[in-house]
DNA sequence: AGCAATATTGACAGCGCTGTCATAATCATC
DNA sequence: GATGATTATGACAGCGCTGTCAATATTGCT
C-alpha cells in the first residue's frame, strides 16, 4: 500500500542510504543519481515515515504552540503565522492550551513536556514568562521562543531559546501620549491580567506618560481586568459607576476595549463622542467593532512566522548554547474611529 | 537522560513486554506486577517514546483539524473542543490550514495526507464536503470526520468516517420566521461562501420560510458574499446603494453580521431601531459586537469535542468498515439585541 | 494428585529510517 | 601514469517500542 524507502532504493537501483541522502539534501550524491532517485519517489509516490524518522534521528518535524487564557483573537494572528512557515518546512504544528499553568507544580510541568514529541515550544504571554516552564523546557533541551516576554525575562541559556516581543512599556506611552495630545486629561486605564508580565508593563508605561505630563491618575477609574471581553465589561461598568467619567479609557487590550465599548453602548454613552476608547494589539477584534478601535498595532502573525522559523532552522543547523537571540519588533500607534480629539 | 522502557523493566525486575503491557493497559498482568512496574515508571519519570511507539504500531496519537477560509472565530470554537478531548487523552492536535483546497487536484491533496502524521482528521466546511479530500481520506484509509457536512454528504464506507453537523436549512429558517414574526417584510440576505455547502442550505432555508409567509424575495437585497468580514462590509454596502432599504438584513454568518453593522455604522444607521441585524453561528463575533448579535447557535465546541473522542475511540476499539455515524446537532435561535419588532 | 484450561510472563524479531564507517569511483597533481 | 585527496555509494546496526508466539505459573476440576 504505502511505498517504503526500501521500494524506493530497488527502483532507482541504489541503496536505501543513497536515497535517504537524496531526501534530506544531503551533499555528495551524483546529479544523475539524484534524478533517478527522485523520479523513483515520484513515481512511488513515496512519502517518509515520520515516525520511523524520527526514532532515527529523535526529530519529529513538529512545533508546539502553547497559551493559556489570551486573547483568542491575539493567539489566532501568532497560530496563523506558525502554520504558513511550517508548511512551507514540511512541519507540522501542535496547538496546546496549558490550562491553569500558573497552579502547576514542576512535576505537572515537566509531565506534560516530557510527552509532547516536538522539536521546538512556542510559548505565548504569560507561559513566556513562567519560571517553572522555561526550567522545565530548560531542563529537557527543548529549543523554545517566548513571544511577549519582557525585555526582562533573558532566553534561557543551556538550549536554543529566544525571546521575541514589542515594547510594551514605551507602546502604552505612545497610546497615553496620543490621547492626551488628543485633548484628554480624565483618563481611564484597565488592567491586563496579573499573571502576564505585559500588563505591568503596559500600564507602567500609561504612569510614566501620565506622569509625565503632569496628569494626576484617578484610583476610581483605574481598575483590574484579566485580558478578557467579560473583564472590560466588568471594569467599565465599575468605572461608570463612579461620580465623574474619564473621556477616555485605555483598555490593555482590544478584547477588553471591546468590552468598555458593549458597556457604553449599553449605558448609551456614545463613543467616541463622550467617550474616547483605546484598545491593545491590534487583533480582529478592533476591526470588527464599530466603531472601529484605535489601537496598538503587535506584529502577532509576524512573531509567530518568526518563532517557527527560528525553531525550524536551529534544526539544522544545530547553533550549540549561548546562541540564544532577543529580536524587539516596532510596534505602531493604529488610529481609528474609537478616539477623538476634544 | 531520558528512560527508556528497558530502564523501567530492569527496576521492576520484569520484562520489557511485562511494563509495556501494564502502560498500555494490556488484559492479564498480574496486580502485584503492575504495581511494581507503575512505580518503577514513576520513579524513573518515564514517558513512552512516542516516535518508536508509532514505528511498532502506527498509531501517531497526533490528530488533525483542517480547515480553509473559515471565519476564525467559529475554528477557533471547534479547535477548543477538540483540544480538550486530546488532552485528556494523551493526544495531540495539529493544525492545518488548507489554503486554496479548491484549485488543488488529487495528487496534491494526497500528497498533503500522506506525509500528515495523524490517526485521525476533523475537517470543517468546506472541506467536509470536498471530494477530492474525502476521497484521497478514503484511499489512504485514514479515519476522518467532517464537520459542517450537508446532510447529503455520506460518510465514506472503506474507512472510520462520520458526520456532524446542525441543519442549516431549518435553523435559517428559524431565523427567517423570527425576524417575519417581529414584524419585518423587508428582508435582505447575505450568502455565504459559495463553495460552502452551508451557505447553500441557509440561503435556501431563507427562501423557503419568506415563501412561507408569501414575503416575496428583492433582488436588491440579496447579495453574495463569502463569510468574511470584509465580504458583508461589500455586501452591506451594495444593498445601502439601493433606493430602497430594508428593515432587516439576515447575514449567513456572524462575522458578515459584523461587517453589516459596521457600515451602518459608518452611515449612521441605527441597529436595532432602523435596521435588525441577524447573523448565524453564533460566535465570539456575535457577543463581543454592541448591539450584540442575535444569531443562530451551533455547538462547535461541542463538535469539535465530539469529532475528537469519536476519532480516539476509534483508534482502540477498531471499528470495522460501515460504522460510520452520522450525528446532527440541535440548534438554538439566540436573541440578543441586534434585532428589534417594529 | 493429576490433567486440562487459563492466566501470566518473556525472548526475539522487526516497524522504516538514518548514522557510522568501510569501500569504490573519480579527480588533481606532478 | 602513479599517488594521494576527494567524492560517491553501500552494508549494517540500531533508534525504542510492540506483536507473535512459546514458556511457565496458576487455577479448577475430577
Amino acid at each position: 500500500m504505502k511505498a517504503r524507502i526500501h521500494d524506493v532504493a530497488e527502483r532507482a537501483g541504489v541503496s536505501m542510504k543513497t536515497v535517504s541522502r537524496v531526501l534530506n539534501r544531503e551533499p555528495n550524491v551524483a546529479e544523475t543519481t539524484r534524478e533517478r532517485v527522485l523520479e523513483a519517489a515520484r513515481e512511488l509516490r513515496y512519502s517518509p515515515s515520520l515516525a520511523a524518522r524520527g526514532l532515527a534521528t529523535s526529530k519529529n518535524f513538529l512545533l508546539a504552540l502553547m497559551y493559556d487564557n489570551v486573547s483568542p483573537s491575539y493567539i489566532l494572528k501568532v497560530q496563523q503565522g506558525a502554520t504558513n512557515i511550517c508548511q512551507e518546512a514540511g512541519y507540522h504544528l501542535i496547538v496546546h492550551p496549558l490550562r491553569g499553568a500558573l497552579e502547576m507544580n514542576d512535576d505537572d510541568v515537566m509531565a506534560v513536556f516530557e510527552r509532547l514529541p516536538v522539536d521546538g515550544v512556542i510559548l505565548t504571554s504569560p507561559l513566556s514568562d513562567n519560571p517553572i516552564i522555561l526550567g522545565a523546557l530548560e531542563k529537557l533541551g527543548i529549543r523554545h521562543i517566548a513571544i511577549g516576554a519582557s525585555a526582562k525575562t533573558k532566553p534561557a541559556s543551556g538550549v536554543q531559546s529566544a525571546v521575541l516581543g514589542i515594547d510594551n512599556f514605551n507602546a502604552a506611552r505612545d497610546m497615553t501620549r496620543f490621547l492626551i495630545k488628543s485633548g484628554h486629561r480624565d483618563i481611564g486605564f484597565i488592567k491586563g491580567d496579573k499573571n502576564h508580565l505585559s500588563a505591568k508593563l503596559r500600564y507602567d508605561g500609561f504612569k510614566a506618560e501620565m506622569g509625565a505630563h503632569g496628569l494626576a491618575l484617578n484610583k476610581n477609574w483605574i481598575v483590574q481586568g484579566n485580558y478578557t471581553f467579560t473583564s472590560g465589561e466588568v471594569a467599565a461598568r465599575d468605572i461608570f459607576s463612579r461620580p465623574e467619567r474619564p473621556s477616555a479609557i485605555f483598555a490593555s487590550n482590544d478584547d477588553m476595549a471591546a468590552g468598555v465599548m458593549a458597556i457604553a453602548g449599553h449605558m448609551g454613552i456614545s463613543v467616541p463622542d463622550d467617550l474616547s476608547i483605546g484598545g491593545f494589539d491590534d487583533t480582529n477584534t478592533a476591526r470588527i467593532l464599530w466603531p472601529r478601535l484605535s489601537t496598538i498595532r503587535q506584529p502577532a502573525r509576524e512573531m509567530g512566522g518568526r518563532a517557527a522559523s527560528v525553531l525550524i532552522d536551529s534544526d539544522f543547523k544545530s547553533v550549540g548554547p549561548d546562541e540564544s537571540q532577543r529580536k524587539f519588533y516596532e510596534h505602531q500607534l493604529v488610529i481609528r474611529e474609537s478616539t477623538k480629539a476634544i
